[in-house]
DNA sequence: TTGTAGGCGTTATCAA
DNA sequence: TTGATAACGCCTACAA
């Protein structure tokens, strides 16, 4: 029951061949008789042996770099997706696995494509891109992907390129689950609902916008939609444009399917407006975070952005080594935080904590 | 930039000492002048040396031998909960950790406790124990930890013991999520809200109810709350049990707190009643994913049974190698789940998939 | 108190 | 087509 796990020299010894020759056939390599490959898979089968990927990235000397792209805006959200970048190359250092990180101007399409072309093959493994949907990024990335590295589209698709996977949520999805939960929140009041949008040139926005109308105009006729507002990345310009829009009559709820929730929660807050109003955003961030505390906010709808980062690095390393990965833990959830289930920052205290290297331990 | 990772090797020679003196610093073995542990450190912080902890473990042979104890039953959730404890090691078989299951008679104190008096320390390095709060299984718990032996709380805490964390939700919260939503969707209606909970002897069920309770009280006073039913495992029986209290007017919601809705689900499928009421399940399972779709459930509280097994092997490797962890990652969300964020099969299946160790490559 | 040498499981470079 | 043999980064006898 606890027998030592086989290793290749167990291999070797039951095949009757020499290390050197177990490992070509291990690892798909010419120069041996298909004879011998057998044997040697006779014995893989009747030891159950296991590759020890540890030594094997030991034995190759392996490491991988991976970069991150990301949209060079002063967004809550983005923030906290870099925050995590930090996070994990702390706690994860030593496993052989160097992440960088660098910013392109929001969104702007020729910056990215440009900084994709640049990408040495040679020295970066595997690429994560958050950035926008055009030819020129798509061009860019599949000359990427020819010259060997792995990518992944970030937070939002594209799905044109020949990206290996998309670590994100469905926007559209998202969008129908605020439409959903703001439909039922609101039960028979009917009225005028808000929507704010951000201002990148994404999928993900207009997914979202498309999602959320789909159903409520599908289940909840009574609510009226005003045209989406593009909000400003500067919350002191949302502000001001929220106030005039604010003059209608009759509005009853709020979403906003930005990451950057700043200038909406000052200025209901300012404007005590809060409470009466159902209002939706996206993201768990500091400022949702206590908008849902207080009340201003009656949900958010997340993804979280650890897991995003974790799961590009687990796949840009499954692709590179061309390894399975497992789909359920890869899979980003559409979280829907209220006040109640709202991870607080209490529960993480009382934990040991990220604690970096130690004084005197470094592991 | 690339510059490779600094070894031992690297700090032995800046240090100018040998390898086992800079391996007796970075273990804090006894027998090295303070003067040449000051040298050491210097070379360490200079070159910024980080372990690599992989080749540490192979070099030690170091193996993680864990225990998984769960109870007994039939039940959808402790089902899924072995199920990815299977997907675990077929995924992460061969990084030099190897998790056992043992199931145990359902919150069975003196089962429990015995099973757990019988773990032999040198055998298993952790264990994650899903069970009952008693006086003797605390106990069990206290011996095995003095015997170093790592230990997490599964699904249900057991604050009392020495156990070194609790791998799952704050169930008081979940509670509160859920009656916060019911009595959203509820809106202006009034009347009856049945009340089904688990049969077992266990924290989280308690838990749950005591947070509903008070958000229910709290805040929705229109909703009157019938006594809580104990759900008897078997689904017949279940079903039967149900068609007598819905005999009852007035009845406006069903809040389930079990992880098996296969009964309830069955119920009100065939009672026709699904569409009219407002239902909130726990645990997203092959019948609440059903229900959801069908319209039959409104919402359900989560938990992602990978994550907590992923979890509790995350943390119990951390404990017993006396490494940080990120306490962000190993938080476990109160998920909410409606028709519109539930994760589909579907999209699942898009990707590569969970594949076995490959017909010709057993990495 | 310190150092040398060998080994963990795998891969890679030779030579046979 | 095969096999010795020396790495990889770290740990652990055992020797000095």
């Amino acid at each position: 029951m606890t027998g030592e796990a086989p290793t290749v020299n167990d291999i070797a010894r039951v095949a009757g061949v020499s290390l050197a020759t177990v490992d070509r056939v291990l690892n798909g390599r010419p120069g041996v008789r298909a004879v011998t490959i057998e044997k040697v898979r006779a014995a893989i089968d009747e030891l159950g042996y296991v590759r020890d990927r540890a030594a094997a990235n030991l034995a190759r000397g392996r490491f991988y770099n991976l970069l991150f792209i990301l949209p060079d805006s002063g967004d809550e959200f983005v923030t906290s997706i870099e925050q995590k970048i930090r996070d994990f190359t702390r706690i994860q250092g030593g496993d052989r696995t160097r992440v960088h990180k660098i910013r392109v101007r929001s969104f702007d399409p020729k910056e990215v494509a440009g900084i994709i072309g640049r990408i040495n093959p040679r020295h970066f493994h595997g690429v994560a891109i958050f950035g926008p949907e055009t030819p020129s990024v798509r061009d860019a990335i599949d000359r990427l992907k020819k010259n060997g590295v792995a990518v992944v589209a970030l937070v939002s698709d594209l799905p044109s390129s020949a990206r290996d996977h998309f670590v994100g949520i469905d926007n559209i999805s998202a969008g129908k689950t605020a439409g959903k939960l703001m439909g039922r929140f609101l039960g028979a009041r009917r009225g005028r609902v808000v929507v704010l949008t951000g201002s990148r040139l994404a999928r993900d926005h207009i997914e979202r916008r498309l999602g959320f109308d789909t159903v409520m105009q599908g289940e909840f006729p009574g609510l009226h939609i005003l045209p989406s507002i593009e909000a400003p990345e500067d919350p002191a310009q949302l502000r001001q444009l929220l106030s005039r829009v604010f003059a209608q009559e009759d509005i009853c709820a709020v979403y906003s399917s930005t990451g950057d929730n700043r200038g909406l929660v000052e200025f209901l807050e300012g404007a005590g407006l809060g409470e009466s109003l159902t209002v939706i955003g996206h993201e768990l961030t500091d400022m949702s975070r206590n908008a849902l505390e207080t009340g201003t906010f009656d949900a958010v709808i997340s993804q979280d952005a650890g897991h995003l980062v974790r799961s590009s690095v687990r796949l840009l390393r499954a692709q590179i080594d061309a390894v399975p990965h497992d789909p359920w833990q890869e899979l980003i959830r559409i979280d829907i935080f209220l006040k109640e289930n709202m991870p607080s920052l209490a529960e993480l205290a009382e934990t040991p904590g990220i604690v970096g290297p130690g004084e005197d331990d470094p592991l």
